[in-house]
DNA sequence: TGTGTTTCTTGTCATAAGGCAAGAGGATTG
DNA sequence: CAATCCTCTTGCCTTATGACAAGAAACACA
């Protein structure tokens, strides 16, 4: 199954729907480093992610580097309020890795969205769920140690684990990467 | 200008379809300590306040209550995952203070939504600011420190300082009581 | 009016995480 | 191949926050 596939899966878009969906994608590679988006461009496009990994990321009042966000194979990279809202984003989306996605821009997306009841449907699913995942996160940041958030991103989301770098990783739970490396040491320990 | 007015305030939703949405609305009191969701109940409305505070909180690992949002004047008490995707919820909406609100159950406003091209349309704003709201919050949990996020809660939502209690704030702040009254201590003397 | 109950502050002590600096391997590149 | 980055780890010390407990003040209410 392909990543656009993926991505669009729902009850409501059916092959006829999904195939003209598909066209209106373009597929392109990227590479390590390179950025789809910088922070005060107004969004243009989303990106479906068929290989390697994305990171968002802001820097703080200090300057330092923080990563938001992981977005990997079969993901979304968007950032929705600038892209919807028409808004400076305030946020960076760069490469990790080498890889491959489909992008599609606004416009045409719209066109597609107002014309296509299924694709409406998946939109406001593809949304709900979005805040769903960024609510757990924002409680578990919280509610959990930081131990704790690296060994449910372990269980979760090992591939990011094996294509990030442990600053970025470190950054995305919210502590530095000397810290992250001395939980790393305790985990070792204990097995 | 009312409540639902104020929500509910968007260029594609002319008067006669505001008129629609409000007669949907059901008005009601409720008192400090009311639940509007419990954990594990599947959401079936949502509320715009008019009066009052809600708030929505977890119970952390070790039992202890988060608070995780604050809902005032003209915004809306609402578990989007639960409500449109049909699951439990994993948090509580309790009222802080007594108040007033008007709930939309979910049948109703599926039916609006589905006809009434401004009310869909106000529905993806909707979500989009809430992501922003969301996404901006989960930046300064991580990128500020305790004090600045006091001061930005102080500056932003006075409201939310004046109407609920210290341990509310403080665990939606992430910290404890203990901590943040010592930080108010701090921000007073450098006054 | 009196008696709980909640809210907020404060003290003492413990701990997780940060700041800084050094060093060891790997990878990259000219 | 040498030079130079990254990446990751580690040591030492500092600091912000938490856990727990006690007390003051405000509030609820019978």
């Amino acid at each position: 199954m392909t990543a656009l596939q993926k991505v669009y899966q729902h009850p409501l878009l059916k092959p006829q729907d999904l195939e003209i969906i598909f066209e209106a994608h373009h597929k392109f590679n990227f590479q390590k480093g390179d950025f789809l988006l910088k922070k005060g461009q107004v969004a243009n496009a989303y990106y479906c992610v068929s290989n390697g990994l994305i990171r968002s990321f802001v820097y703080d009042y200090d300057g330092h580097d923080i990563t938001t966000g992981f977005i990997g194979i079969n993901e979304i990279a968007i950032d929705v309020a600038s892209l919807f809202r028409r808004i400076p984003t305030i946020e960076y989306f760069q490469a990790v890795t080498d890889g491959e996605c489909y992008s599609i821009d606004l416009e045409t997306f719209q066109g597609l969205y107002h014309s296509m009841k299924g694709l409406n449907e998946w939109g406001r699913e593809w949304m709900s769920e979005s805040l769903f995942q960024l609510k757990q996160r924002s409680i578990s940041m919280i509610s959990d140690s930081a131990s704790e958030r690296y060994k449910s991103l372990q269980r979760q989301h090992p591939h990011i684990l094996q294509q990030a770098p442990l600053k970025f990783i470190a950054s995305y739970l919210g502590i530095t990467d000397t810290s992250l490396s001395r939980i790393r040491k305790e985990l070792v320990k204990d097995t």
